[in-house]
DNA sequence: TGTGAAAAAGTCGCGAG
DNA sequence: CTCGCGACTTTTTCACA
C-alpha cells in the first residue's frame, strides 16, 4: 500500500472529477508548478495507483438504452464451475462487468442492450445457458450516479 | 440518438481501452490523419456521446480494500420519499454509485471502506439510518472484471 | 479530408532549497 | 527528496486548400 501525501490526494481528486485537464492547468490550481504536478501523476501511475484512464461513454446515444443487472447464484459451486461460469460470461460481448462476490449471489453482471428485446435475446440464449447457473435475478437500470467516493 | 460511422466506432472502441493516448498514435493506426483523428474525438464530445474522461484508480492501494453492494428495499415508495432518499445517500461520502433500478429492489448502492470494521460503521451510523430504508442486502466484492462492452 | 504551422502541453536534465 | 527553471519533444489546435 502506497501513502500518497495532501498534495497527491487533490491531484487525485481533481484528476478523479475530470482526467481530460492538463498537468499545467491543476498545478497553478494546486500552487504547484507544472513539471512537478506532472512528476507526481506519473509516480501515481508507476505506483499502480492510477491504473489507467477511461472513457466516459454515453450508452444511450450509441443505441444501448438498456442496462440491466444480474444476480447470479450458481448451482454448483466447485472450482472448476466457477472457472467455466467465469470463461464463459466472459465471452458474451454484452456483459460489461463481471464481480465475483460473496453473500446472496455468487456473481454479479452488468449487461448492457440495445432495448428489452435484444436483452430478453441475450438473456435466453447467452445468459440462461451459462455453465453451472442456479438462480438469476435482474434489476433494471432507470438512473446512475457517480459520486467521487471516499477519496474525493 | 447519433450515429457514428465505423471509424467513429473504432476511435471509441480504442479510446474505450486506453483514454490516454494520442489522436496522432491513434489516426496512424487507423489510417487517417491526425487533426481528422481530433476532429472526430472533438465532434463526438460535442454530440454528448463521450461525457468525460475518469481516472481508473487502484482503491487497494489508497487504503479502500473493501468494496460492498448494497441492494436497499424502500419501505415507503412515495416521490418524496425517493428524493429525500436519495439527498441522504448522495451525503455519504463512501457511496461511489447510485443506481436506481428496477425489480427486486429499488436502489442498489456501491461502497467503499478501508475495511470491514469500516464498513460496519458506515453500515450502522449512515446506510441503516436513512430515510425510508426497509429491507438491505449485502455482497462483498471478491474480484472485478469490467470488459468492452457491446461496441467494443 | 489532408497539409503545414502556431500554440499548448508533456518530457527531461540541472541546480537550489 | 522535491521543487522550479529552461530547453526540447510531442500533441493539440487552427487556417487553408
Amino acid at each position: 500500500m502506497i501513502e500518497p501525501d495532501d498534495t497527491d490526494r487533490a491531484i487525485l481528486r481533481a484528476l478523479a472529477r475530470d482526467a481530460g485537464q492538463s498537468a499545467g492547468a491543476l498545478g497553478r490550481r494546486l500552487g504547484l508548478s507544472q513539471p512537478a504536478t506532472w512528476r507526481r501523476i506519473r509516480r501515481l501511475q508507476e505506483a499502480g495507483v492510477i491504473t489507467g484512464r477511461v472513457l466516459d461513454l454515453d450508452k444511450e446515444k450509441l443505441g444501448f438504452g438498456v442496462t440491466v443487472f444480474l444476480g447470479v447464484k450458481l448451482a454448483t459451486k466447485g472450482r472448476i464451475s466457477l472457472e467455466d461460469f467465469e470463461r464463459a460470461v466472459t465471452a458474451i460481448p454484452e456483459v460489461q462487468t463481471v464481480e465475483h462476490v460473496l453473500g446472496m449471489y455468487d456473481y454479479r453482471l452488468r449487461v448492457t442492450a440495445r432495448d428489452l428485446a435484444d436483452f430478453e435475446r441475450v438473456l435466453r440464449r447467452r445468459l440462461m445457458t451459462l455453465p453451472g447457473v442456479g438462480n438469476v435475478e435482474a434489476n433494471v437500470l432507470l438512473s446512475e450516479e457517480r459520486r467521487p467516493g471516499p477519496l474525493g
